[in-house]
DNA sequence: TTTGCGGCTGTAA
DNA sequence: CTTACAGCCGCAA
């Protein structure tokens, strides 16, 4: 499998992540047809280019929680435009049962 | 060529 | 709640 291939494939699943819910890397990496593979999701998305439309904040790890430093501006950024779709962030944690995308 | 480190995860203690 | 650990694998040093 080239890696760019898979780049494809998980650009595309993360692209249907309706607004105001969130997926998990893992859940992504399942859909887009590489179960195991999460760890290659953060790699495309912390590949994309400044001007992508792709919905990268939308996507959070397995715990419900931001995968940057709490202190880092990502971290802000993220937390920002999930606030603007309305997801709730209680704790630092988002809650999949509300909030999870169900494809 | 080996190593350490990621936008990770499920399991177990 | 916390570590720990085994899988995962491209990439930069």
């Amino acid at each position: 499998m080239q890696i760019q291939a898979m780049q494809q494939a998980i650009w595309q699943v993360v692209s249907l992540i309706p607004s105001g819910k969130v997926a998990t890397y893992g859940q992504l990496a399942k859909l887009a047809g590489f179960p195991g593979q999460a760890r290659a999701v953060g790699r495309c998305l912390s590949q994309l280019p400044e001007q992508s439309q792709l919905p990268w904040h939308r996507v959070i790890n397995a715990q419900g929680r931001i995968s940057f430093p709490a202190d880092s501006a990502a971290y802000r950024e993220q937390k920002q435009r999930l606030l603007a779709e309305g997801i709730e962030i209680a704790r630092g944690r988002i809650s999949l049962r509300l909030y999870g995308w169900q494809p």
